[in-house]
RNA sequence: GGUCCCUUCGUCUAUCGGUUAGGACGAGAGAUUUUCAUUCUCUAAAGAGCGGUUCGAUUCCGCUAGGGACUACCA
């Protein structure tokens, strides 16, 4: 069984956008797929026409190509063991509902929906079972002429598995253990339903990753409940000796509060819960998404990876290759993460202080654009040098407080970086920074310096820096926050040398005479 | 309600019977500093509770409590 190729699969419901916590499960089953030289299957399950979302499947496509998170076959990546879309495998399902209905695995229930809802109301706690599936509608209560005319005559059935009673039965997951349920509490599932002749997840589950080799399955702690049937299927099939491992994954939970993560803890707190961004088909509802927001791809596949798992070091920062190379199952968390959402910030910022400023350029230069500012990609790139490592500030979604962080998106950028760009035109005497470092004699000083810089060749920050020190030097002066009021006209912004020589000498001198005259 | 899963600092987690219970985020303090920062140093901060097993339990078992998931002709 070991010697089997691993293969995995990711299968989403195309209900919607990509969950984040869908994210993660995806990553984990590509980091073991990898790790192992395995197969990485994209499989659609959309067995619930009802559901159906448009641009959900090629959202879903899009939203891995951006995190860096590859297939190997499947919807819209090809492959020899397709079609990958379960609603156009309805025939192979048939032919196995048959075997199974054949094999008396399984019956014909013609109960319709709402005599069911009428019999769970009218009995507390029921459920179709071995107990009470000879009171129902189906073909285990009714002869086979009646059964074959209903059918021939349009009536809507489901085929139901049938589920031996008192039985225990073992789930050998990789993360949990041994896992034992009895059959008695288990329904008899539906598998198939007539009406839209495709079948329950269950089913087409089953016979998907049996048909499709999978080795592997690696998904949301949601499913350890049905697991049990799913081992009830793989061996009324008799595919018991290639049923795939399992490995049941943790939830994501509320980065406060009771409950597993939802679209609604992100619009709060004010974090993404999606991938990319999502606007709703149907209503117009517009969903942030980690790309839109500025995170960066490997930011959040690294954030992610690690809520939940982590490779027993101290080390937290891994490229793709790293996390490939030290994913192991065995060391998954088996309790719920909470989403801390703070924490994905740092991981961005550290991702982007790694990254030259070059790679970040062309979006600042459309950051400032948006601004009605034009820079070019050499202004953007050494701003974002002089900058980065400053602070901002934020209201923190939960206290309602401001509170500072380090810049951790290029977008924090521009608060910051106004006057680049755009020179002071009034000074505001009551700022605390002004009041502070705008003397007696800060006029007469700054005009000093004025007086020096315009007397150089060479603006760049080594010789502005030689003039100034020597001036400093000999007057005993400390020019510096005086000299900041003038080119900023308040307390942020980079080193003054840096700035003027950014700004260049003209402006710069510029801005000085300006602060000169209207400070007097 | 029933079934199953889970439980170490505020958060993510390390520890695979013997540790001063470690790291990171966040928080606080100090140093550095040409504003604000960065950076550096330091500090506070945890084994849910109760019983066992054992020479010894955070680690193994049980119970209790708490949290989570599932309980559809949804996945």
């Amino acid at each position: 069984m070991s010697e089997r190729k691993v293969r995995v699969r990711f299968a989403p419901s195309p209900t919607g956008p990509l969950h984040i916590g869908g994210v993660r499960t995806a990553l984990y089953n590509y980091l073991f797929a990898r790790q192992h030289g395995g197969d990485m299957v994209f499989r659609i399950e959309d067995t619930d026409s009802n559901r159906f979302v448009p641009g959900a499947e090629a959202y879903i496509i899009e939203a891995f190509k951006w995190l860096g998170i590859e297939f190997d076959e499947g919807v819209s990546f090809g492959g020899d063991k397709g079609p990958y879309r379960q609603s156009e495998r309805r025939d192979i399902y048939k032919k196995y509902v048959k075997q199974l209905l054949d094999a008396d695995k399984a019956y014909i229930a013609f109960d319709t929906p709402e005599e069911l809802n009428a019999k769970r109301e009218s009995v507390a706690n029921f459920q179709y079972d071995a107990s009470t599936r000879l009171e129902m509608r189906n073909s285990l209560t009714m002869s086979k002429e009646e059964v074959d005319q209903l059918i021939a005559d349009g009536a809507v059935y489901t085929v139901r598995f049938k589920i031996e009673p008192g039985e225990e039965v073992h789930v050998n997951d990789i993360i949990r253990g041994d896992v034992v349920i009895n059959s008695s509490i288990l329904d008899d599932k539906v598998l198939y339903k007539s009406a839209d002749e495709l079948p329950t997840y269950h089913l087409a589950n089953i016979v998907d990753d049996h048909l499709m080799e999978i080795s592997h399955v690696i998904r949301g702690e949601e499913w350890l409940p049905s697991a049990p049937l799913h081992v009830l299927l793989y061996r009324a099939f008799g595919w018991e000796d290639t049923m795939p491992r399992f490995a049941h994954l943790p939830l994501l939970l509320k980065p406060t509060g009771n409950g597993k993560l939802s679209k609604r803890d992100g619009d709060k707190l004010g974090f993404p819960v999606f991938p990319l961004l999502w606007t709703d088909p149907a209503t117009g509802a517009i969903s942030h998404g980690y790309r839109e927001d500025g995170y960066l791809p490997e930011a959040v596949v690294n954030f992610l990876a690690l809520l939940g798992w982590n490779p027993g070091d101290d080390q937290e920062i891994m490229t793709m290759e790293e996390m490939i190379q030290k994913f192991d199952l065995s060391k998954c968390s088996k309790a719920g993460a909470k989403f801390d959402y703070v924490k994905g910030w740092w991981f961005n910022r550290e991702y982007m202080l790694a990254h030259p400023a070059s790679d970040f350029a062309p979006a600042i230069v459309n950051l400032l654009k948006e601004q009605g500012i034009e820079a070019t990609e050499e202004q953007a790139a050494q701003m974002f040098d002089m900058m980065k490592t400053k602070n901002i500030e934020y209201i923190d979604g939960q206290s309602g407080q401001t509170k500072k962080r380090n810049v951790s998106f290029i977008a924090d950028l521009w608060p910051l970086c106004d006057f680049f760009f755009v020179a002071p035109t009034s000074f505001n005497r009551e700022d605390k920074f002004v009041k502070k470092n705008w003397k007696e004699e800060s006029a007469a000083d700054m005009q000093e310096l004025h007086d020096i810089l315009a007397g150089l060749e060479d603006f760049s920050v080594e010789s502005q820096k030689a003039a100034v020190d020597a001036w400093v030097e000999t007057s005993g002066k400390k020019p510096w926050n005086a000299w900041r009021v003038c080119l900023v006209g308040e307390g942020k912004g980079p080193d003054m040398h840096e700035l003027a020589a950014f700004l260049g000498k003209e402006e710069t001198l510029r801005r000085m005479q300006f602060a000169i005259d209207n400070l007097k």
